[in-house]
Formats: C-alpha cells, sequence, structure tokens
DNA sequence: GCCTGCCAGGAAAGCGCTTACCTAAGGGGA
DNA sequence: TCCCCTTAGGTAAGCGCTTTCCTGGCAGGC
C-alpha cells in the first residue's frame, strides 16, 4: 500500500533527493556515471513512480490539455476527438476527454475541473448554447482560465475566448439547400437539431437563405427540431412527413440525423431518391455505407480536431487566431429531381 | 498571469488559511456565519479555483479514474466508453481517457501516467496482445499500481490483475459459426482481426470450434486476416473471395469489417444473402443502417463499460472479481442458406 | 467570583517534488 | 606552492493545499 517516494529512492543510493531528481528528469546539470547508476537501480527495486501531483506543483508547469465534448461516442466528435487526440499525442500531452452531455452546467463545471487541474490548455468543442446568461457565464470561466496562463481553443462555437476553429455551419447549410432547390424541390423538409444549439441555429440560417435566394421560404411547418441523433432523425421525418404530404425532399443537419430519417423513409416504402430525396451534414463514415448512399456537406471533422489542438499548443504568444473550415457538397445518390 | 491561491483569499478575507479551507471543502468542523461570508466573498472576488494539484497531494486520496482505450473514435470503444462515463459520473469522477492506438508500448507507458497521477482505478479496454513479454510487463505494472491502492479492471483481456469483464468472445465466434453451418454452409471464409490481439484468437477460436462440431474444418485458406476496421474488411473480403471461388458466406470478427466486406460484395455485385452470406461481430449501431441489416453477434458494449467502472470504482475492498458477460446472436437479413 | 469545559479559529507541520543557492574538493596557472 | 575557478553534489526553501494540535475566550456550575 506504501508509495516509495523520491526520498525513498535517495536513501536507497546514498544520495540527496536534488541528485534523484536530477536524474529522474535528465536536468542538464551534470552527473556523474557511477551515481546515475546507482540512483537508476534504485529507482528499478523500488518500482518508484514520480507522483505527479507533486511534480506539477512543483514545477507549476502545465502538461495535460482537457478536451470537452458533448458525448465522444458521437461519430461526429469522435471524429474530432480523433484529430485532437492525434496532435496532442505528437506534442506528447495527455488529453483529458469530458463529456457534457450536451448539458450547459455539467460544461461549465467541466471547465472549472480543468483550470483547477491546471490543464495547459481546454478546448471546447461543439456547438454551444444559444441561452446568453449562459454563454456568458462560460465566457467568463474561459477568460479566468486564460488569465491565469491557460490556453483555450473552441471548435464551432460562439465564444470569444481564446483561438477558435469555425466550420462554415451557415455556407454548409445554404449549399444543402441551394442543392436541393437547384434539382428542382420545391416543398422541401428540414430535419433540425435541438433548437437550443447555435449549430442548429447556424445551419438553418444557411438554409433560409438557399430557400430565399431561390424565391421560396421555409416555414415553420417544414422544419422539425429533433435530438443530434438517429434516433432524432427518425421520429422527425415521421412528423415532417404527416405534416406535409407533398414534401419531395428532407434535409438533415447531421448524417447521424438522417440515417435515422432513411430508415423511415424505408419503413413507409418510400423510395430514395426516386420518390423523396435525402440530403445530410456533416459526411460521417456512415453516410456511404448507407443505401443508397447519402448526399452531405461535409466538414473535415479530423482536420478541424487537428487544427484546433495545433491552436492550442502553440508556443508563440501570438493573438487569440480564427480559422475558418470550409463546407463541401457531397453528391452521391440519396439526391435526385423530384419526379 | 497570477493565480489566486489560498493565502489570497485567507488574507483577503482576514482569516487563515486553515479557516478558507474548511469552508471550501465545507468540511464538518463549524465555522461562524460571518466569516463563512466574507470568506465566500472573498473567493468570487478573486475568482479563487483551488489548485487541485496541490489538493491531492495534500490529501492523498484519489480522484479521477484513468481509462486506456484502443481508439475512443472507433464505434466499439465508443460505446464501452459511453457506459464506462456514465457510470464514473454517476460516482461524481473524472474520467481521464487515453488512447493507445493499439500500440504496446504506448498503453505500458499510459500505465505509468495514470499511477503517476494518482489516479483512483485504471480501467483497460479491448484486446490484449498475444506476446507474453509485453503481457507480462503490462501485469507487473498493473499489480504496482494496485499495490500502491489503485484499482485495476480490465476488459475482454488476459491479464490478471484486479478485477475482470470478460465478454464471451470465444462462445461468441461459436454462434457465428453455427450459425452458418446450420444453415448449410459449408465453405465459410473468416475475415480476421489483427492476429496479434487477443480477440481475434478467442472469437477464432470459437469459430473453429464451430466447424469442428459441425464436422468441418476451417482452414487457413479460409482466414484472412485484418485491421479491425471498415478498410481492413473491405481487403480482406477481395482476398477472400479471390482465394476461394466456392464461398457462400462470410464471417467478420466484428461489425466494422463486415461493413467494408458488404461493401466490397456489392462492389463485385453479389447479392448478400441471396448469393453470400454475411454475420458480423459485437451489434453496433451502424449493423441495423446498412442494407440488408446485418445478422450479428451482440455483445451489451455499453453495459460492459458501466459494468465495468462499477467494479472499478466499488468502495468496498472484496477481491477481485471477474465477470463473465454473455453474447447472443442476433439474426437480421444479411445471412440466409446457400442457393 | 473562580474554575472547568467547550468551541471557533489559528499556527504550523507536512504531502512529494524542484531548484536556487551553497559547499567542498579537485585542477590548473602563475 | 598557493590561489582561484570550476564543478559535482547537497541543503533547504518553497509550490498550494489539508489537518492536527493548540490557543484564547466565553459560558456555566459551584
Amino acid at each position: 500500500m506504501l508509495v516509495a517516494t523520491l526520498a525513498d529512492v535517495a536513501r536507497r543510493a546514498g544520495v540527496s533527493t536534488a541528485t534523484v531528481s536530477r536524474i529522474i528528469n535528465n536536468s542538464p546539470k551534470p552527473v556523474a556515471d557511477a551515481l546515475r547508476e546507482r540512483v537508476l537501480a534504485a529507482v528499478a527495486e523500488l518500482d518508484y513512480v514520480p507522483n505527479a501531483n507533486a511534480q506539477q506543483l512543483a514545477r507549476a508547469d502545465r502538461t495535460a490539455v482537457g478536451v470537452i465534448v458533448h458525448d465522444v461516442s458521437d461519430p461526429y466528435f469522435a471524429e474530432i476527438t480523433r484529430g485532437l487526440q492525434r496532435v496532442a499525442t505528437e506534442h506528447g500531452r495527455l488529453v483529458i476527454i469530458c463529456n457534457s452531455y450536451r448539458d450547459p452546467e455539467r460544461e461549465l463545471a467541466y471547465v472549472d475541473l480543468l483550470h483547477a487541474h491546471r490543464t495547459a490548455a481546454v478546448v471546447l468543442t461543439g456547438s454551444g448554447y444559444i441561452d446568453p446568461a449562459t454563454t456568458a457565464r462560460l465566457d467568463h470561466k474561459l477568460r479566468l482560465f486564460e488569465a491565469t496562463g491557460g490556453r483555450v481553443a473552441v471548435i464551432g462555437r460562439h465564444e470569444h475566448a481564446g483561438d477558435a476553429i469555425v466550420p462554415e455551419n451557415e455556407h454548409g447549410g445554404w449549399l444543402a439547400g441551394d442543392a436541393l432547390y437547384r434539382l428542382g424541390h420545391t416543398s422541401i423538409g428540414v430535419i433540425a437539431g435541438p433548437a437550443h444549439l447555435t449549430t442548429t441555429a447556424d445551419r438553418l440560417t444557411g438554409l433560409h437563405r438557399a430557400a430565399h435566394d431561390h424565391g421560396h421560404n421555409l416555414t415553420t411547418r417544414h422544419i422539425e427540431y429533433a435530438g443530434f441523433d438517429r434516433n432524432g432523425g427518425h421520429a422527425a421525418a415521421a412528423i415532417l412527413l404527416n405534416r406535409n404530404p407533398g414534401l419531395t425532399a428532407i434535409a438533415a443537419l447531421n448524417d447521424s440525423m438522417a440515417v435515422g430519417a432513411l430508415a423511415l423513409l424505408r419503413e413507409r416504402g418510400l423510395e430514395v431518391p426516386a420518390q423523396i430525396s435525402l440530403i445530410g451534414f456533416d459526411d460521417m463514415p456512415i453516410s456511404v455505407d448507407v443505401t443508397p448512399p447519402l448526399s452531405t456537406v461535409r466538414l473535415p471533422l479530423e482536420e478541424i480536431g487537428a487544427r484546433a489542438m495545433s491552436l492550442a499548443l502553440r508556443e508563440d504568444g501570438t493573438d487569440p487566431q480564427v480559422e475558418h473550415v470550409a463546407a463541401h457538397l457531397v453528391l452521391r445518390a440519396s439526391t435526385a429531381p423530384p419526379r
């Protein structure tokens, strides 16, 4: 039960703790080879593992990086997280992943927690909340964290602390809408994400703009809000279909929901895209494996994660940076002109 | 840049650090309300956030839990991780997720790192390595960690430290094989995972046993090893098909590979299951969304994660426990008798 | 009115490290 | 030969907390 400490190692090797510390951290200070070996032997014999908390405290340096995501098991975040991790690992950083499960309070609590642990940076991924009070509190906490020497990077959010990676959600929404209108669709249903998320709002804005550009109008009866997952898409598609008999196309604000919608369409015996077109968003891996493969708006998720981490980890003290990431239309087989 | 410390708060409130500490941790020791308010006000004014490293050091308690997975962005681990996280959160624990990317050295390094951070527990998920040297080193490190008061839980591995959740991989393999033979298939190709992983070996053993039980034999020409992902399955299916013209069924050792195989089969114009049957493993979410929906062997991934975390977090000092998790056959539309 | 007992609050000793500073010994130059 | 400089290694002062133990003041009992 008892853990070997630096002092134990020093005692065993017959040297001072300073020497042991220097050897372990191979500090530039030269140490006689004989001593070094004695110490290393003692370390091995005692199975000594330094106490990282004590090290952090004494050194006052920041090593780990905290990442707050809505839910790692969601493929969207899984992709981003992979990019995040890759770059962090390249920099030799440990990543602490925290799932907020889209709960603003939990998100706030995690920021405090990462702050308390004096992580080098916190990366906040995924949609923010439209509620201004929450945003303000979060902003405040982030600034505080920065003020104490931590770095902040946000992905696809409207908070204005630290670096930011901003995917072109609005333009992406426009791309999806434009593609559909261009094909000749006029009655389009939209499966939106949760109404209180900025990502939902941004993508929807793009869709509205596309409608307007084509001389159409997206009314509330053509929009259904749902959870950003398969089940949400499934349920919303059913509602949309019941409410709008003439629907010839559905735009889902992410691919998971599109997959859910696709399942419902199949259940209803509707041919995609012959009878109804479907377009997703994000270009998640699954979109090529469903039948038909999904047309979608591609966001380079892994790259977004990687860039965010690069920003968060850069050493130069330059000002906060904002990088935009372009969305691209990916046409596959789920869209076609209405018949 | 300067962080407020306990001492700053104490000074500002005109009390000792002891009092502040007691108030902040609301220790049982009673404190006059007036003082408490003064201190809380000072905390708010200074935006004080306790230094978690110092707290850990002083308290010598263990709070966070470390989780080592192969890759969180892999749906298999994403599911498990979700269960892990859920339970950890219920216990108010912070989870540190580490991706080993199937590199034994990295895995070893992470165990050290979590040990160094004095996490309350480390949970090791996913297949272990067949190489005995690696296993022994890992075993040693885990035991060491336990000896210093940490808990260990492993999921689906053969290391023998701490608690263990063992999914019935072998029986699952048998179920898949048995189902196929029972349908009348005799020439079955197997898409296996990486050869050095125990999970691959275990599932394969079950398949061999099923073959044997039905009076057949699985030869090396019917087995192709690949990466546990979609691309691996795609490539392996091609090889298998070329090598065995008479193949009437393919068993993939996980669903991701099965999805890859399905894509290849479609490319080759082979109807599933009319011309060739396909069965997966794990029952990942995607398996219901491909066409045809995949027959597979279900492992309750989220539950496995949850149970592992429960074991790792239990307070009673009981002996290490081993819990087995049953695999179940899920027949969907990708399997049928050979024609 | 004095002594005892209780209680709120403070002083200080760590927790396990790192590191600035100091010491002692050895080597080289004059 | 003597002195000074270099250098390997040690001493000890923190890092920011927690917690044990102690103190001083007050109320109550005799």
